[in-house]
Order: structure tokens, then C-alpha cells, then sequence
DNA sequence: TATGAATGAGTGTTCATTCAT
DNA sequence: AATGAATGAACACTCATTCAT
């Protein structure tokens, strides 16, 4: 009836899903998709359970919603700085670690991933969704770099693909430890600091023999 | 009315509690701990659901000793191995990758690892066991025989916690990988040979004998 | 087609806990606590299993609420008839047998004592909640109200706790015998008159005014 | 092989079904019948589960030894004491209260009782039993006396039935009591005093009115 | 659009009873 | 006669999903 002025306590409707999925992503972090309860991620949202089957048929849809509004905002960046990247395959590597490194302390793409690892036997579709639209480009990238840098004689010889796996997955694991064994009292890494001495030990052995250190 | 057969009553109170170990590993590796239903695992087992309450009072109880049943065996192995170790840094390090890598190809280590990961948030002390037993003492151990060869000028200067997170980490996410994305038809890594490349190119990093950098 | 006949859901969350509560009384009167089985509770009271909860915790939880909604509406009742009596012990005597044996004739204050004294051992919360609301305030009500008696010369000499217990044990007992007794077969007491004779005779032996010993 | 001599540990066989259902009356009494668990019964009889089994047919046939072998011994006492009673109705009187307050001070009757009451509903050949073997009996008895005296002259008018019950009441009462709420801290009565001011006082109603102080 | 009362299938756990030894 | 491993039916409780409002 008061169709103007701030409709301060009803920007409701368009964000709804939004903020559905924002709740569910902090419960399926934090539990798992089983035992995640549909009343908590409802409470959460603040909206009542029914209204969840608005937006999302079953609580497998909402799960999988959750995957892909995580993935989308970062899979372009990661993928974009790989793509885009001009320059030394040693400043591209830094580069792309140090971003990701920053990615997984401020998002919870950490919580994300381990969720998909614990329920991808039940849930293939996330497994699926996970990789072929997250780490399976991204691998492929990263592995297309290194080729390619190899071709120029930047990088020696060895398979692509495990270089990719061997630069990245300290970072991975740091994330996983973080997520698994610091809350039961594990000293935490840091992962920016992890990061970076992984990617710099492991360029020197990676770089030809044209100094490593410029 | 042969005297063989399928008897009701089997009467096999020594080789039970393994039976149902063995048969909750395959459940809970492939369900996750919340999804694995103790029907699947008796079903399994080849005994009722109440057979199981015989060797275990709970379902967490049951999951313990699949933890530490699939532990035990492995982990004084990779300790010994690093303890014992007289030689070259270098020699250690290759031991220790080439071990771990065909432990993760030839137990189902991975499967447990993975489960541990899913249920750690709702289950603090599977995360507990797993990391006290397992991979606390194998990180400190590796920490330690980094930090004395660093001493002996064998390893260059870094913290010796991220130096073994560095180490082992592919073949982790390798296995990780193979749970995860494999059975949805990505392709696995051969972890040996990852291991192997990883660890030759760390090796040169890490090492201090001649100096890249010159 | 009719718009009316049995709907499915009926919301009707006001009336609800009252329907359950006096269906899990006749249950529980009927079978005890541990052999009364929620399912039945739930079909007498015309919803599902799960709807039980969304009213009680546990089937504990029902039953104390079975045990305060028995109890409430009688205890004040009693205790106000002996605070408030002004006139000669006799009388308030008769007036509290009167008015308990017209309880126990018209309400399932029975039932509920005997499910009380049959779980007391294994239910000691329910126990208490009987003493402390019911019995322990009218016996001690009573027996103030005899000391009070002895002290003016109305009532002789003798335990006022074990008086009030005589007082009324008849009635209870004639209680626990329809209980117990009358569904095989046993002939029944007639609760009114039994009170009346007994309170009539015990009164002799309690009054002091005339010595019957000369 | 060794036929003579003294078979110290092997004075079993005969004596099985006692402890058994001696067993069975601890734990019968304590916990009620459906949540005595046999499992208790065979370990406090010192016999395995499966033995409960060779002696009674289901856990309700033992229920019923137990009743019979409970009141066996306690029932003939009683009706002897009444029947056999030659003197005045006081002096009746005040020998079956004594000897009953006995009974319930030194065997687990009061247990048994209370278990009857609270089983009667699920279980009415229980209740059968005792009405039919011991109250029935031991009522009848006593209401016989009371309507010999009546006819001596001894007693006042009334219902004899009634006046029994009156007689007897305090003490099961005080027995229920006892078993019910004492367990939580509640005060318990002296029952051989309790019977006995009961009694006394209840007499001087109820003799008539020739010197009832003889 | 939104609610939340209600459902009902599903699961962990218990325990009386059976039976091979 | 005795054991105790094994069974299987039963039950309390949970929770994703539905639907009258």
C-alpha cells in the first residue's frame, strides 16, 4: 500500500535464494550434507522450513546450489590469471599461489571442499559439478602453463599435469589440516607463509638451468 | 540335511570382530560415517544387526576400531622408517615417499583418510585419533629429520613443518583425488610416480650441497 | 470431494497437547510407563508418531506432563479443604475423606498412582514429582492439622504423621485393589462407604473428648 | 568320577530353579517385570542365559514362579494365625498386625507387591494368582473373624470386608511407601509402630462397648 | 509468497529367545 | 545339563518432505 520510500524491511523476495544459500553453505561446511539439518540452514536464513521448497526441490538441490554459487565467483579468477599471464612461468606461479593462497583464508571455498570430498561417494553429481567446473579446468590450466613453458625451455622436463598437483596441494592440504585437525587443538599452518616457501623450493628444482633466482 | 551349508549359527566369536571391522570399512569409506546404515555393515559381515552389538557398543565404537584397526598396522612402519634412517637426508626422503606410496596404493588408507575428513566436524575425536596416532607423529618425525639435517647443513634454511607438509602433500591429494574424482571418471594419478617427481624436484630446493643461485 | 470428513493435517495446536496428554494417560494407566508403546499414544490421540514430538521431548517428558496434569487440578483442592478449616477435627475429617474418596471415583487419580508406584524404581524422577506435589504436602498437611488437634485436646496422643497415614490408606488401598484386582474379577469396594466407616471408626480411637476406658 | 565324597562345588542341579528364581525375585522386585532383563538374572543366579531357559519356558512363566514361590511360604502363616485364633478378637487382631509387620520388615514381599500392582494390567494371571492364593484368602479370613465377633457380640455393626481392609491397610501402605518413595529420600515409617497405634486406635472403634482397655 | 503443524519412512539400539556345540 | 553366540522383532526418536492455511 506504500509503494514508495525505503522499503526498509522488505527487500525480501529477489534475495531470498541468496541468502538461503548463504545459510546453507555455513551449515554444509560445518556438518556435512548428511547431517546437516534443513531447520537449522531455515533458521539460519531466517525463514521458515516450508519456505526452503520454494526455491529448491530437495535438500540434494540446495546442495547443489550451494557448490556452484561457491565455485562461481572464484573459478574465473584463478582460471583468468592463468590464461592471461604474459610474463616468466616463475612469476606466474607466484602469482597464482599467492591469490589462491588469499582465496582459501577469506572465502570458505576450505569448508566447500571438504564437503565435497566427504560426500562425493553419495553425492556423484557434486563430485561432478566440482570438478569439471572448479579444479578439472584448473589443473588443466595450470598443467597447460607448465607445457607450454617447457616448449620455451623455461621449465624441465616431467609430467604436467603431476607438476600442477605438486604445486598446489600443500596449499589443498594446509586448507583440509585447517578444517579437520585445528579445531580438535592441531596447530594451524599458515598457509600464505606455507605457500609461498613451497612454491620457491619447488621452483628451483622445476626451472631449467637459467638462474631461478632472478 | 548335508552336514555343510549355510548354518544359522556360526560360533566364530575369535574371527567376528574382524569380519565386521573388514566389512564396516568398506561401508564407512565408501558412505562416510553418518550415511554408512549398521544393516549394510551386518549385511556385510554376513551377520544380524544385533551380532554387532556383541563386539561393539555403538556405531561411533565400531568406527574407532575401523580407525585404528586400519591405522595400527601402518604407522609404526613410516615412524620406523624415519627414526632408524642413518643415511643422507636425500636417502630418507626417497625411502619414506617410495613406502607411503605404495602403503596408499595397497591399503585402503585412503578411503579411512577421506571419511576422517568428512566426519571430523561432527565426530572431534575420529579427527583426534587419526591425528594423534597418525599423521601428528609422522609430521613431527618428518619436522625432525628435517630440522637435524638442516643442522647438519644438508637442508637449507625454512620452517621444517612446512618443509614435511611440502613433501607429502601430492601424494595425499593424490589419493584424495583418486576417492574423490575418480569414480566420477577423472583421471587418476600414478602415485608412485608422482611421488617420485615431486619429491626429486623438491629435493633440489631443499637441498643446500651447490648453491643454484651461485 | 466433501470439504469435510477427516482432513489430513489438522493444525490444531492449541488443542493438541491436551488430546496427547490424555491419550498417553490412558495408555500409561493401562500398560505402565515402559510397556506403553508411543505409537499407541499417538493413534489414540488421532496423529502421528512424529507429531508426539513436536510436543515432548522424550516419553519421559510426556509422562511427567502426564503426572502434573493429573495431579494439579486435585492437589489444590485437598490441601485448601485442610488449611482452611476452622470447625472441630471430626469434621474436617469427614469432609477431606469425603472429597478424596469423590476424587478417586471421578478422575484416573488411580490409575496414575499405580503406574507411579510401579516405575517409582526405575523412574525416580516421577517419584519425586508425586511426593513432592502430591502425597508429601497432604500427608504433611494432615498431620499438622492433627498436631494442631492433639494441642487443643481434640485428638489423643500418638505419631500425627502416622494418623494422617491411617487416615487415608483404606481409600488407597481400595484404590489400588480396583486397580490391581477388580479388572480379574475381585469384588469391588465401595470407595464412599469404605471411607465413611473407617473414618467413622478410626475416630473413636482418636478423639479424646470421652475417655472409653473409664 | 569321583561318586563319593563330599561334591562341595557341585550341589547343583536340584538347587538351580531356586537360585534362579531367587534371583529373579531381586531382580524382579527392584525393577518391575518388563524392565528386568534376564541377562541380570542369569548373571545374578550364576548361570548363563541360555540355563534360564531349561528350567521356564518365557521370561512370564518365571514371573510366575517367582509370585508362587514369594507367597508359598508367607500365606499359610497368616491364614493359620486367624483360623486357628481362639482368644478375644483384640488379641486376633494384635498378633496378625505383629506378625504381618514382620513379614514385610524381613522378606522382600513388599517388592514383590509392588511389582504385581504395577505388571496387574499387562499381566493378569499375575494378578490372579495373588488375589486368588494370598489377599483373597487372607481378607476372607479376616472378614470371617470379624463377622464371628460381630456375632459374639464382640465388634460393632459394619461391613467386616471393609473393616479388614481397614485393619490391614496402614501397613501396605506404609510397605508401598516404603518401596516407592523412600528410595528418594522421603521419610520412611516404623512399621511394626505404625501397625501397632493403627491398630490400637482402630480397635476402640470398633469393639463394642464393653471395656475394649482389657 | 510464506508458514509450521503434521507426516511417515528410516535408523540405532535393546533384549527375549533359539540352537549348535 | 549347560553354554553363549546369534537372531530378529520391536521401539524410541529423527528429519526431509508435504500441505492446509
Amino acid at each position: 500500500m506504500l509503494p514508495t520510500g525505503e522499503p526498509k524491511f522488505r527487500r525480501r523476495k529477489a534475495e531470498r535464494p541468496d541468502e538461503i544459500v548463504e545459510a546453507a553453505l555455513q551449515v554444509f561446511a560445518a556438518k556435512g550434507f548428511a547431517a546437516a539439518r534443513l531447520e537449522d540452514i531455515a533458521a539460519r536464513a531466517g525463514v521458515s522450513k516450508g519456505a526452503l521448497y520454494l526455491y529448491f526441490a530437495t535438500k540434494e538441490e540446495l546442495f547443489h546450489a550451494v557448490v556452484e554459487q561457491a565455485i562461481a565467483p572464484n573459478i574465473q579468477l584463478v582460471l583468468g590469471l592463468i590464461a592471461g599471464h604474459p610474463g616468466p612461468f616463475a612469476d606466474l606461479v607466484r602469482g597464482v599461489a599467492e591469490r589462491m593462497a588469499a582465496m582459501v583464508e577469506t572465502t570458505p571455498v576450505g569448508g566447500v571442499a571438504k564437503m565435497v570430498i566427504g560426500e562425493a561417494q553419495n553425492f556423484p553429481a557434486l563430485a561432478r559439478v566440482w570438478h569439471d567446473e572448479l579444479v578439472g579446468p584448473a589443473l588443466g590450466a595450470m598443467a597447460g602453463a607448465i607445457a607450454a613453458a617447457q616448449a620455451r625451455g623455461e621449465v624441465r622436463a616431467g609430467d604436467p599435469r603431476a607438476y600442477a598437483l605438486s604445486l598446489i596441494s600443500p596449499l589443498l592440504l594446509g586448507v583440509i589440516w585447517r578444517e579437520t585437525f585445528v579445531p580438535i587443538g592441531a596447530e594451524p599452518f599458515h598457509l600464505p607463509r606455507l605457500a609461498r616457501q613451497h612454491v620457491e623450493t619447488l621452483l628451483q628444482g622445476m626451472l631449467a638451468d637459467k638462474d631461478p633466482c632472478a
